[in-house]
DNA sequence: GACGATACGGAACGCACGCCCCGGTTGGCA
DNA sequence: TGCCAACCGGGGCGTGCGTTCCGTATCGTC
């Protein structure tokens, strides 16, 4: 490869670190290539779609949240808190990683895979409601880490949903 | 107004409702002109704009659903758990309403303004977290409410947040 | 220093969608 | 029944965006 490419490769990577940070996969890409300095056509020269230049953004970042499961904790409800609290603080931060759950399968399945042996066994420890699918805990983080960008306190979000998912011995005991 | 005229408002209106039940905001109009069985033309001539009919379509039911918050219950927490749950049974079924809170700004102010009376007495009666927000309810409701349309449990998902918005005892102890 | 391959930039294409315009049609009143 | 105003259908415009194409500039080697 040549040198100036491999200089413009990273510069777009960098543009699109940024761009897809505060505004998330829907910033237009025309966007990004003027940020970078670079023409649309260049960022086409390195990523096939898009969607790729955002995978590449993204999944190294997702990767490392996914190893960090394997963190040791106290409990199985620990990790499985500390997971999704990681998660929430990231999101909190950078806008793409409610994205990436919707943007690219592989990393959404990489997600749904690693919350649900984390899901699993702290059902099985009995700290977790047992009706809980890993399906739904991701798709209830996704909406979750979206509503942080619109006005509502990441904090007191996240709080929610984590009591939320402990075991009640009080029911709900709400009106349907 | 034309007999003719009338009829196909109705025709509009109906096809609206429905597409805008099962695809939200995001069904193109001339989708919605094409199931009512008359031109794009003729929809803006009944509605200045996209917007202004799909306010048309979900008004009446927000305002049905603003309205049941004043009845009555045996606690504040059961108000403000009735009206969440009456809000999350019609967008699990409907898909409209979801949206509303995102298209209509009357609609937000409207929801955001029920939602606000139910949870300050709610608070005051000691029954729900004290550091929720208005905003934060409404909000969170949103990504909810959206969740239920992408694989999730709507039932599991609404319990995790009423049983989150109760006041905890222990602690969710989770390592940050 | 010259030459070929590689890469660049930005104009242009295709598509989707909200919205508007106009020639033709239809309804209802005299 | 005839006339005019109201209304209709759908083609078309403007815009935004992802993607592609191609003439030109640049790199790296001989």
């Amino acid at each position: 490869m040549r040198a100036d490419a491999a200089r413009n490769r990273e510069k777009v990577l960098d543009a699109a670190r940024e761009l897809f940070a505060t505004q998330g996969f829907e910033v237009p890409l025309d966007e990004i290539a003027t940020r970078a300095g670079v023409g649309p056509g260049t960022v086409y020269r390195h990523f096939p779609t898009k969607q790729a230049l955002f995978q590449a953004v993204t999944e190294t970042r997702v990767a490392a949240m996914i190893a960090s499961a394997e963190e040791p904790a106290d409990s199985p409800e620990q990790a499985l808190f500390a997971f999704l609290t990681k998660m929430a603080d990231e999101a909190a931060v950078k806008r793409d990683m409610s994205d990436a759950i919707t943007v690219s399968p592989e990393l959404r399945k990489g997600l749904h895979a690693a919350l649900g042996g984390l899901l699993q066994k702290a059902q099985e420890a009995g700290g977790v409601r047992q009706d809980v699918t890993a399906t739904d805990l991701v798709v209830l983080m996704k909406g979750m880490l979206q509503s942080m960008h619109e006005g509502a306190n990441p904090a007191v979000l996240l709080e929610i949903v984590l009591g939320g998912l402990q075991s009640h011995v009080s029911s709900p005991d709400h009106a349907r």
